[in-house]
DNA sequence: TATTAATAACGACACATGTCGTTATAGAAT
DNA sequence: ATTCTATAACGACATGTGTCGTTATTAATA
């Protein structure tokens, strides 16, 4: 069997591109494009848009049916598991696999709100 | 005044010599070479961790002094501050900016030891 | 001084990624 | 039925990335 194409990391134009999804559930191109232009400066093309979606439906990151013509594409895998592989990756590759250090260093960082620290206090509580 | 070049992100051929670099100080391109091939199934011959090596250099993450005709190479960014860049990476563009939503998935994730836990109780008391 | 061995420089190549322009096609509007 | 228009398909291209092979250079050594 040739090697599964899904298994491939998201780039960061397929992510922006996965966060409207998730966001709006079944989406048209056209939706996708909108919502990503009202976010950003350098506006993209329709084309632009259309290959990567394309290529997310290739690695398996998209499926879509038909609406008419008109196709209307939804997530394969859910926000949250991506979340925690891309994290995943992170941690291993980045901070040798320990979760620990990575925590460390997202609240070592000065900048943590007494609001943050409580909310993480919570979670703890919560485990 | 052209683009500066650093602001490149690692990729991780990359990060996987910035790792050794960290860890050993001072290096040759044979140190790396031979620390990165102790641990990977798939060796890497000489010539791609150089070319890697002078990509780093061009895009400003290494920095290299002569010793005899050898280069010996160092950091020029340090290990802690890279970390903290990608985090925050992460952080801004797979969840939104938000830290807690961050470490909530981290820690939501089932396999946390309760170590781990006590580790972070600890750190949240540090804070 | 001539030969060898280590090291750096150069060039290359396949594949990924971000971004389009152009063409074909099939409903919608006339 | 013909024209218009939205949509998908196709092809393209510059740049980045991972991975070499080959050549030149220079210190060591015979």
């Amino acid at each position: 069997m040739t090697i599964k194409k899904r298994d491939r990391k998201l780039s960061p134009a397929n992510l922006e591109i996965m966060k409207v999804v998730w966001e709006k559930g079944d989406v048209t191109i056209n939706d996708v494009v909108e919502a990503i232009n009202a976010k950003r400066k350098n506006k993209l093309r329709r084309t632009t848009v259309q290959v990567q979606m394309n290529r997310l439906e290739d690695y398996g990151w998209l499926k879509h049916s038909k609406q008419g013509r008109t196709y209307v594409y939804s997530a394969v895998v859910e926000k949250h598991k991506t979340r925690r592989e891309i994290l995943e990756d992170i941690k291993n590759r980045v901070f040798g696999g320990s979760r620990a250090e990575l925590i460390k260093c997202l609240i070592e960082d000065a900048d943590v709100t007494p609001e943050e620290i409580k909310e993480l206090r919570a979670l703890l509580k919560k485990i």
